[in-house]
DNA sequence: TTGAGACTTAGAATTATTCCAACTATTGAC
DNA sequence: GTCAATAGTTGGAATAATTCTAAGTCTCAA
C-alpha cells in the first residue's frame, strides 16, 4: 500500500479493556478472540484484502477460524469506525484499517489501490451540500493510473 | 429525483447517426434497438434505477428483451460515457444518466439517493494527488440523512 | 452475396455475501 | 458461584446480482 501519511496508530491490545475494546464495549459488542485477530490482522499488512483473503491470512495463527466469522468480524469492526469498508468495482469489497481521511485510487492498470491523503475533504462537501442535508460519512475513490503505470505508457 | 442543476440535455435519437448513435459507433459498438431503449428508459425517468429495475421499465414498450441484454446494454452504455454506474453499499448497482460532474447522496433513512452538483470537483482532487497520479475518474458518495428525513428527528 | 463480427436471448453457472440452526462463551442479577 | 439471557462462532445451505455460454440473428463491408 502507497501511504501518503498516517495517523492512526496501532497499540496492539492486552486486555478487554484497550482502547479498542472499549470503543466496541460501547455498542454492546465484544472483542472477541476473532474480532481482535481479524483486526490485527488487518493491521499487520495495510493493504486493501477483501474478505476471502483476509480470512486467508487469519486462518494462519487460528486454523479453527470460519468465513461465516470473519464476515461477522468485518461486519462488526466497521460498525465500530474501526475499518473502511471500499466497495470500488461490483466485485468483492475490501476492507483498510486506515482510519484517517483518505480517499482510495484505483490503477486501471494494475489493479493496485493507494491511500491518498484527503484533508477536511468532508468540510469542504458539507459546504457544498444544499440546505437540509446532514452528512455522516464522505467517501471519494479515484480511477487512473498509479505512477508506475503512467510511465510505462 | 431531487436535482439541484442539470447539464445534460437529451436529445432523442432518430437514427443511427445521431450523436448518440455516434459516440457508440467510435467505438465499434452498434446503436442498437434494445440499447437505444434502455438508454429512453433512463434518461424518461431520472432517479437510480437497478438493472433489474430497468429490466422491469425497460419490458413495457420491448416486451421481448432480455436481462442479459440489459446487462449488456447498461455495460455498453457506461463504457461509452452515456451512463454513470452507481455502487454505494453491495447491493445491486445503480445507474444514472446524468452526466454531469456530480456526487451522490445516500439517506440512510429512506434509502433515497440524491443528485448533488459538484462543480470542478475532480480539478480540485486532482490537485491533491501526489505527482504521477493520472486521474481518470472520480467519485464521491456521501451517506446522511436528507432533508425531509433530517427534519423529522 | 457472403463471411466476419457484433448482438440478443434463455438459461446455466458463478460468486460474494447472508442466513440458519446448533453449539459455546460471557455477562450480570441473584 | 449459579443460572438465565444474550452474544458469538461454526459449517453448511440459501440467496441474489452478475457473468457466462451456446445457439441463433443481424449488420456491415468487401
Amino acid at each position: 500500500m502507497s501511504k501518503v501519511k498516517s495517523r492512526t496508530v496501532f497499540v496492539p491490545p492486552q486486555r478487554e479493556t484497550t482502547p479498542v475494546g472499549e470503543q466496541m464495549a460501547t455498542s454492546g459488542l465484544r472483542f472477541t478472540p476473532q474480532r481482535r485477530h481479524v483486526y490485527q490482522v488487518l493491521i499487520g499488512k495495510r493493504d486493501h484484502p477483501t474478505a476471502e483473503e483476509v480470512y486467508l491470512r487469519a486462518k494462519h495463527e487460528m486454523p479453527e477460524i470460519s468465513l461465516a466469522t470473519v464476515y461477522n468480524c468485518l461486519d462488526v469492526l466497521v460498525r465500530c469506525s474501526l475499518v473502511k469498508q471500499v466497495n470500488l468495482n461490483r466485485a468483492a469489497a475490501r476492507f483498510c484499517p486506515n482510519m484517517s481521511q483518505h480517499s482510495h485510487f484505483h490503477c486501471e492498470d494494475c489493479g493496485q489501490i493507494f491511500d491518498i491523503d484527503g484533508e477536511s475533504q468532508s468540510r469542504r462537501a458539507s459546504t457544498r451540500l444544499p440546505r437540509g442535508f446532514k452528512l455522516h460519512q464522505l467517501e471519494m475513490s479515484m480511477r487512473g493510473l498509479c505512477p508506475h503505470c503512467a510511465a510505462k505508457q
